[in-house]
This record gives structure tokens, C-alpha cells and sequence, in this order.
RNA sequence: GCCCAGGUGGUGGAAUUGGUAGACACGUUGGACUUAAAAUCCAAUGGACAGUAAUGUCCGUGCGGGUUCAAGUCCCGCCCUGGGUACCA
């Protein structure tokens, strides 16, 4: 074999090994370049050729990068705790640390054959205890820190207490908990430690709290939102429903502004920008209260449109309001609690997907409109979400849709506030409508309206200006084994921080279930199983799985620090991640956390940036091609796609390796299960038995799984990295298709010839280049260049196939121009540069080569042909001098024999020329 | 419903700032080499029409308008596909 891609491949992977080529050091006299993959969670089915196409981009421009001179920092891990494993765990009683390790064995064996440039050595796995005791002390830091809004950051919580012992917490501005009271200095020094110790948990950033969570009964843990998608889980898919439960929480609220302002910063593609901005979902407004009738209590409402506050009608609470019970009329009792238990009864998924039915009850009680002082009905009614805002609304008919329908059911007065507007179909949303009906507001437009709306309500007292946010504070904990242990030890209840510096190790348990009294896993590890036991009892939870994936990339520059989470000099030098490739499924979830975490820690000062991923490219998936057959109705005979039509068929996937080009190879067809034994076939008029195909995603089930293996084996690594750029724009969805294959085989070994002879001896010419040559060396050079800068990977591989096909057509094999080429080629074809570039004479591995630079008087061109068009039609091209003046150039092509023929005999109304672009002669 | 991508030959795709639409591949067809096959090499390949031919004409980037000397590219309206999100007050 000519081009014998197996053994080079095995070759330069024991060859990089064994020079540490991908080693990388901290060096100041280069500039940093920081490429970054996105955490995998190393699965048992291993990869399939979807998974490396990220990778092999990164890889690609991670090996450009160093040929430009930069210190570039490519490492690869393990997000390694997940559910998974734990799963497995559960069915067959073996430790998920075994499972875990052999998949990352898996997985380490497929990435090393496609021939990565990772550096190795600073390998993380999440589950490893030296890497998790730095998410334990992270967390520590978050639970010894609060959020100071007046210097917009986190602070330590001992400031917190000073200002405590000075004033109480009257002039102290941070996001805490809801039922935080209000005290003095001297109350607070009256309480016990204990006491003291409650109130903290208020203001930490991480903190303990009775809430309502996402509970899957069928993972035996709650969840956070993210993680729940149309009310069931997003792995498993099982049931979830909302419970109160005690659990660990992340203040990330308090960070809301600070997420949402950062999106400025990066450079992310704008859709994945728009999901978090969506995700946190800031809406400016104003609280306001109202009055109930006879009654000491108050609604506080939250609204975006309190310019219509002169056509609310009503009031909606939700059904687990708070005060639903207290104000509700003794007459209307029966009414609403049968309504509250309905709504209670309906799960979380049922209530969102019945959106279209309006139900509701009245409570038999009015609030007071403070400005009219008239009587409004307040009603109750599941549109109204308990867990938005304040659970409550001002309805107002005639500008909300759904307050409309509300009414329009329930018979409700619809006031009518808008100049000129018609309102009896439906409500008018649009903010451009005059305001009128409204006293003090009328004649003014929306943005005026809510702003003299606002000092009204601040002047009475009974509301102010208010921005509020869809985000919630994460849930922390999960009820799981195969997580990280939280360093937390309880005595008397209160949760305190372990004082031991060391990690919290995941202890030994019997089973991996819950107990019988449905505690958690770590509740069977018994006092001695712990590494570290304080107190009464160690906390039982787990944290999620974004926990070690919401740091990692610091880790990374400092690996094996033992002292630190990652030194401050590493991370001064590494800084923020330049360039991060991944899939667009973490919008909401590792995307936002890390962001968070990176936020917190440079408030507190462990490093120099707040935002993790400078510029982010999220790849598409590669779909896969699946093949099918036709198996007649009630029979065992199968029929060619072209003749199915006269017959009643049911389709079936087959598998695609019995296909190939879409024709069924029948032998192995009829082996390939029991039943098809003796089947039959009618064929088509070639006598062939055409399959059916169809683009779907890459599942065992349909038979239409490509794994990077076979490929690699069949056709080379460096075939298989260069032909998934191929395939098209990096971050487009695409169908996987073996076909093109070969092509881009061919290119690599046409590439090889060019260098070898017949015999497949070396063969290079040390004679000058000639023009030509240059030509095409230049124009690869600077395609290429330009369009891996671009992070337009598929273009790079047809730069390379032209350069190649024209220096194959001049028979080129000199030492001068294949040099450049082979360095070009090297970030996509690695193992393949290096075994030309040795063969050139070289001792040092390839990746140390400068990349080739681009001189632009080889591109210099005396001629450049015209295409001369007539009224925008390109009719014929002309080639002419390139240095010619417009002027010249009109008198050349006018003088031009076939210029008069398309004259038919008129003079030209105008004549545009464009130098080197276009000539158009408009008639 | 709302938000964000995208729609170009038989297929994957190219055309970076408005300037020769279909680069580069795959596939298909024909040819060379060969006892034969594979591999390789050469040629043709958006559609329609006219011509023996060289060649020429018309149509053509989801659809309908518009701006412009010139539109795949810009503007307006719509259709379709994919993704996100959904009673968020």
C-alpha cells in the first residue's frame, strides 16, 4: 500500500507519546491560547461519529494556533459523576466508580486513535477526591459569602456580621430569604449562637431552605429546573412533581443583572444569548399593594403595566396563595376549596398543557383600587402561577389577553382605558395606544403613564418601582449516591462547614438505594465509614452533576495543586477560556452555572475575570442515514422501494451495514436475523433490491449508528478528522453519509504521490519553484489561513484539494513548495504531516514548525478577465491588462468585436466598471 | 403564539464587503489501462429549447413584491424545516 495510514497513525500516536509532544507549561514569552471541549460524561456506549466533531475543530485550531506562536492550553476530562453509572449501580450492585472507570477507558482508547494533541497529563475526573475536594472548598466559599448590593458583589459573610453587631440588618441591602425579620444591633446580640447561626443561612450564597423542589419519584431525587423539561425529567423522562422539602439552594438570583449584562461580553452565537436572557427573564415593573375590604390584610401584586391601573376590574390569586384561605367568604368557601383541591390534584404538566380552558372561583372578598376606591372582585385562578412574582395579579381586562378571556367567562366588567381602540374581541397588548378613562394618566403614553404611575404609588406609599426575574435560586442538593459529598456536618440541626481541611470522601453504603425512612443513600454509611464525621450526622445529599463541571476549566490550568484550587499566577496566566466548543444543549444549565461560579469567585478575588468563556462555537449534530426495507402486508417478502407502490407495505429499518449505496445485499440480509431466513424478494427491473433512506438522529435502535471506529480503521484518522470538516459548516446540523468518504481519501493520497514515486520511494525535486507553483502555494496559504481564523473549517479542506489538484496537474514535487503544504495540512491531518515531514529530513516532530507565510506578490496578476455584462446579463468574458485606468478599460471593451454585437446598434445609456470586479454596459 | 437559526443541482455544500451562482467533493454517464475486477487516470454533468457541431437563447438560489447598473446576498409581505420557549402578569 502506497499511503499506509495504519501504521503511521500507530506510529506518531507511540511517537507523541514518547516525546510528550503535547505538553504544555506556563511561558511568558508567548502569548496564551486557551481551547477548550466541553466536559464529556464518558457513557457506556462509547462515541459515535458525532461525538469528535467538536473535538477534531478544537483539535484543528487548537495545532493552528501553536504553528502561529501562541502557548496554547488543550486539555480533555471527565465529567464523571452522573446518573448513569449510579443507575447501573442500582441494578447490578457494582460500584460506580468501576463503571465509571471502564467507560473513561473506553473512551480514552477512541480519542487517542483519532490522534487528539490533549495534553494528557492534566487529565481531571470529577469523581477523583483530589479534584472534588475543590467543589467542596468552592462550596465552602459560597456558604461563608453573601451578596452586598450596594458594592454589587459578594462579600464575605464576617462583613456581614460586623455590620450586623454595628446596625442590625436595617441598612444591610442583600438578596436573602423572604422571611428574613428585620432587627437591631442590640436584638442581634441577644440571640443564641444557634439563632445567629439561622439568620446567616438567610444571606449565604449558599444556603439551607424549606422550598418547594422538583421531586422525580422514578430518580429518587429532586432536580433543578433545568433539568426538567414538560414536567418530567430529562434523563429517564419520569414524572416530576412539586414537593417542599428541605434542600440545599445556590443564590444565583442575586447574580441575575450580572448574567444578564455579561452576555454583552461574550462572543456567543446570538440564540444560545437569547435562551439565557429568556432563561433569567428580567421584567421591569412596579409592586403594588392593595387593600382587602374589611380586612387587615394586603395583595401585593407585581405588574409591567401599571399604566393600565385604572382598568383593573379585578384580582386573581393563585390557588395556593397564602391568603386564599383568610379572606375567602364564608358563603364562597365551599366553592373555592373544592377549586384549590382540583388545581392541587392537576400535576404541574397537566396544568401547563391546558392552557386553552379558563377556570377560576370567586372568593367572595374585594380589594380596594387605590386610586378610585372602588370595590374589585378578587378571584382565584391557576393562569396565576405561585411561583412567578407574587402569586398574585391585578387583572386588567382590556390589556391583557388573558385577563380578558378571564372576565369575558366569568362575566366581569371589562373597563375600557385606550383612546380609539376597540376592544370588544379581545384585549389591545400594543404599548402604543394613548392611555384615556384614567384621570391623572389619561393622554399619555404607556412609558409616560408608568412613569407618573410610579411616583403616585411611591407617594402613597403603597408600592414602588420593582425589576423582577424568572430565574429561581438552583437547588444544590440531589437525593443520590454517585455525587459529591457536601463537606456539611450537622449538630442540633444547624448546619456547619467541616473545619478539617481535608476532603469529604464519598463513604462505602450497602446498597445504593434509599433507606427504608427514605433518606438518601449516604444515610446508610455508618459513623465510621466516613472519612471525616463531626457533629450529630454528615449531610446525606449529593451535589448535582453541574458541580464539577461549573469549574473545571480552571482546574485544568493547574491540575495536581494540592494547595489551591488553581494557583492565581496559573490562572492570571491562562485566564479565560479563548476558544469553547460544544453542543447547544447547556444553554441554561452548565452555561449559566459556570458564569455564576466564575462571577462569585472573582468578587472574592481567586481570579482576574468574570466571565469562563470568551468566544463559545456550538456544533451541530450529525444526523444519521438510516436505510429501510419493505415487507408486503401479512407476508415474508420484501420489496424493492421502486415497485412498493402497487402493494400495502409496512416499512422497516435495516441495518446499515447491509447496504450499500441504498442496495440491499440480500445474503447478508437473510442472516441477519432468524425470521428473514426464507424471505422473499421482488426486485427491480435491474435486478436489484433498492432500500429507502431517511436523515434521523443516530440511535442503535434504528440500525443507523456509525462509530469513528470502523472508519479509522478502514480509512485513517486523518481521512476520517479532515472528512467531518468536510461535511459542511461546523455548526450546522448535518446527515452523516460514508459515501464522500472515499473522496477526501483520495485527496490525501493524491497529496502522497505527489511526493513519492512509483515505487513509493521519496522522491522531492531542490529546483526552484516556478511562478505557477507559487501561485498555488500562496492561494492555499492564504485561504486556508483566512478561513481556519474564520473558524470556516470545510472551506480549509477544499483550499487544500484545489492547491493539490493544480500542483498535481504541474507535476510539482519540490521540496520548497510541499514543505508549506505539509505544514498547512498538519492541524487536520496530523499523523500524515508528520511522516512526510520526517521524510523531508526533519528530526523534530512537525507541530514545532512556523506556519507558512503569505506573500502577496505571488498572487500578482497582469491580466484579470472581465466578465462583461448587458443590462446585468454576464455575457462573455474579456481578458485585459490589470493595471488598466477605467478609462482605458472602456475604450478596450467597447472596441471589442463581440461588445457591438450585443449593442444591437444602440448606444450605451451608462457603462459600470468596477476594476478587477465587473463590466456592465447598460443599454 | 412568541424568539432564534436555516431553505442554493440527484446529494453534502461554496460564493467573506451587493459584482462571472453552483467552487470542492459525492453520485451518475462515457472513455483509457486491464484477460477480468479493483484501483488509477481522462472527459461530461443545474434545467429547458435550437443546432451535425462550435455555439446560442431562455429559465434558475422556498414563494410574491420592491430597491439597484447589478440581488443567493439589502428591504417589505408570506410559506416551509429545525431548535428554544410557553399562562412570566
Amino acid at each position: 500500500m502506497e499511503y499506509d495510514f495504519n501504521r503511521i497513525e500507530q506510529k506518531w500516536q507511540d511517537r507523541w507519546r514518547e516525546w510528550q509532544t503535547y505538553k504544555v507549561e506556563e511561558d511568558t514569552s508567548k502569548p496564551k491560547f486557551y481551547v477548550l471541549d466541553m466536559f464529556p460524561y464518558p457513557s457506556g456506549a462509547g462515541l459515535h461519529v458525532g461525538h469528535p466533531l467538536g473535538y477534531i475543530a478544537s483539535d484543528i485550531y487548537a495545532r493552528y494556533k501553536r504553528h502561529k506562536g501562541f502557548n496554547v492550553l488543550h486539555p480533555m476530562g471527565y465529567d464523571s459523576f452522573g446518573l448513569p453509572a449510579e443507575q447501573y449501580a442500582i441494578q447490578t450492585g457494582q460500584h460506580p466508580a468501576i463503571t465509571t472507570e471502564n467507560n473513561i477507558n473506553r473512551y480514552r482508547e477512541q480519542l487517542d486513535k483519532i490522534g487528539f494533541s490533549f495534553d494528557w497529563s492534566r487529565e481531571l475526573r470529577t469523581s477523583e477526591p483530589n479534584y472534588y475536594k475543590w467543589t467542596q472548598w468552592i462550596f465552602k466559599q459560597l456558604f461563608n459569602s453573601y451578596y452586598c448590593n450596594i458594592d454589587n458583589k459578594a462579600l464575605p459573610i464576617s462583613e456581614l456580621v460586623e455590620e450586623l453587631e454595628r446596625n442590625g440588618n436595617a441598612l444591610v441591602q442583600s438578596p436573602c430569604d423572604e422571611d428574613t425579620p428585620l432587627f437591631t444591633a442590640e436584638e442581634w446580640k441577644a440571640l443564641s449562637e444557634a439563632e445567629q447561626q439561622a439568620i446567616l443561612l438567610k444571606y449565604r450564597l449558599t444556603f439551607l431552605s424549606e422550598t418547594w423542589v422538583n421531586w422525580c419519584e422514578g430518580l429518587g431525587t429532586v432536580l433543578a429546573n433545568d433539568e426538567v423539561k414538560d414536567g418530567r425529567s430529562e434523563r429517564g423522562n419520569f414524572p416530576v412533581e412539586q414537593k417542599l422539602m428541605k434542600q440545599w439552594s445556590m443564590r444565583i438570583t442575586a447574580y441575575a443583572e450580572r448574567l444578564l449584562e455579561g452576555l454583552e461580553q461574550v462572543e456567543w452565537n446570538d440564540s444560545i444569548k437569547e435562551i439565557q436572557r429568556n432563561w433569567i427573564g428580567k421584567s421591569e415593573g412596579a409592586s403594588l399593594r392593595f387593600s382587602v375590604e374589611n380586612s387587615s390584610e394586603q395583595i401585593e401584586v407585581f405588574t409591567t403595566r401599571l399604566d393600565t391601573i385604572y382598568g383593573v376590574t379585578f384580582m386573581v390569586l393563585a390557588p395556593e396563595h397564602e391568603l386564599v384561605n383568610s379572606i375567602t367568604t364564608a358563603s364562597q368557601k365551599e366553592e373555592v376549596e373544592s377549586y384549590c383541591q382540583q388545581a392541587a390534584l392537576k400535576s404541574e404538566r397537566d396544568r401547563q398543557s391546558d392552557v386553552k380552558s379558563v377556570t377560576g372561583a370567586f372568593t367572595g372578598a374585594y380589594a380596594i383600587h387605590p386610586f378610585t376606591n372602588e370595590k374589585i372582585p378578587i378571584w382565584i385562578g391557576d393562569y396565576v402561577l405561585a411561583s412567578y412574582g407574587t402569586g398574585a395579579v391585578m387583572a386588567v381586562p382590556c390589556g391583557d389577553q388573558r385577563d380578558w378571556n378571564f372576565a369575558n367567562k366569568f362575566g366581569i366588567e371589562i373597563k375600557n382605558i385606550f383612546k380609539d381602540t376597540d376592544i370588544s374581541e379581545g384585549a389591545n397588548e400594543d404599548k402604543a395606544a394613548i392611555i384615556d378613562n384614567s384621570d391623572f394618566l389619561s393622554g399619555l403614553t404607556a412609558q409616560e403613564a408608568i412613569q407618573q404611575a410610579i411616583l403616585a404609588i411611591e407617594k402613597k406609599e403603597i408600592g414602588k418601582g420593582k425589576t423582577n426575574y424568572r430565574l429561581r435560586d438552583a437547588i444544590f442538593s440531589r437525593q443520590r449516591y454517585w455525587g459529591e459529598p457536601f463537606p456539611v456536618y450537622y449538630e442540633n440541626d444547624i448546619p456547619r462547614l467541616t473545619n478539617d481541611e481535608s476532603c469529604v470522601e464519598l463513604p462505602e453504603v450497602d446498597k445504593y438505594l434509599p433507606t427504608e425512612e427514605g433518606e438518601p443513600p449516604l444515610a446508610r454509611a455508618k459513623k465510621e465509614d466516613w472519612n471525616v464525621f463531626q457533629g450529630d450526622r454528615m449531610e446525606h445529599n449529593t451535589m448535582p452533576g453541574w458541580a464539577g463541571s461549573s469549574w473545571y476549566f480552571l482546574r485544568y490550568m493547574d491540575p495536581q495543586n494540592d494547595t489551591e484550587f488553581v494557583s492565581k499566577e496559573k490562572a492570571d496566566y491562562w485566564g479565560q477560556v479563548d476558544l469553547y466548543i460544544g453542543g447547544a444543549e447547556h444553554a441554561v444549565g452548565h452555561l449559566l452555572y459556570s458564569r455564576f461560579w466564575t462571577k462569585f469567585l472573582y468578587d472574592r478575588g481567586f481570579i482576574a475575570f468574570d466571565e469562563p468563556f470568551k468566544k463559545m462555537i456550538n456544533q451541530g449534530m450529525i444526523l444519521g442515514r438510516s436505510n429501510f426495507v419493505y415487507r408486503i402486508k401479512d407476508s415474508n417478502t420484501f420489496i424493492s422501494l421502486d415497485k412498493r407502490k402497487d402493494y400495502k407495505t409496512s416499512r422497516m429499518h435495516v441495518d446499515i451495514e447491509l447496504v450499500d449505496k441504498d442496495v440491499l445485499d440480500i445474503e447478508a440480509f437473510k442472516k441477519w436475523r432468524e425470521e428473514y431466513k426464507e424471505a422473499e424478494f421482488i426486485l427491480n427491473d435491474e435486478g436489484k433490491y433498492i432500500c429507502g433512506f431517511e436523515v434521523e438522529k443516530m440511535s442503535k435502535s434504528k440500525y443507523n449508528v456509525q462509530t469513528p471506529d470502523d472508519l479509522v480503521e478502514k480509512f485513517g484518522a486523518d481521512t476520517l478528522r479532515m472528512y467531518e470538516m468536510f461535511l459542511g459548516p461546523l455548526e450546522q446540523f448535518k446527515p452523516w453519509d460514508t459515501k464522500g468518504i472515499n473522496g477526501v481519501h483520495n485527496f490525501l493520497r493524491k497529496f502522497w504521490r505527489l511526493a513519492h514515486d512509483e515505487n513509493n520511494q521519496i522522491h522531492l525535486s531542490d529546483d526552484e519553484p516556478t511562478k505557477a507553483e507559487l501561485k498555488s502555494l500562496h492561494k492555499a496559504i492564504k485561504k486556508v489561513t483566512e478561513d481556519i481564523d474564520r473558524k470556516a473549517f470545510n472551506t480549509v479542506v477544499s483550499n487544500l484539494m484545489i492547491a493539490v489538484n493544480e500542483l498535481n496537474d504541474l507535476k510539482c514535487n519540490k521540496r520548497y513548495i510541499l514543505k508549506d503544504l505539509i505544514v498547512l495540512i498538519a492541524p487536520y491531518a496530523p499523523h500524515f504531516a508528520e511522516e512526510l515531514w520526517e521524510k523531508l529530513g526533519h528530526t523534530e516532530s512537525v507541530t514545532l514548525a512556523n506556519w507558512p507565510k503569505f506573500d502577496e506578490q505571488h498572487l500578482k496578476e497582469d491580466a484579470f478577465t472581465y466578465p462583461i455584462s448587458f443590462n446585468g446579463k454576464m455575457r462573455f468574458t474579456l481578458e485585459l491588462s490589470a493595471d488598466l485606468s477605467k478609462e482605458d478599460i472602456e475604450k478596450e471593451v467597447m472596441a471589442f468585436e463581440k461588445t457591438k454585437q450585443y449593442m444591437e446598434g444602440k448606444n450605451p445609456k451608462r457603462i459600470i466598471i468596477v476594476p478587477k470586479k465587473i463590466v456592465n454596459i447598460v443599454l
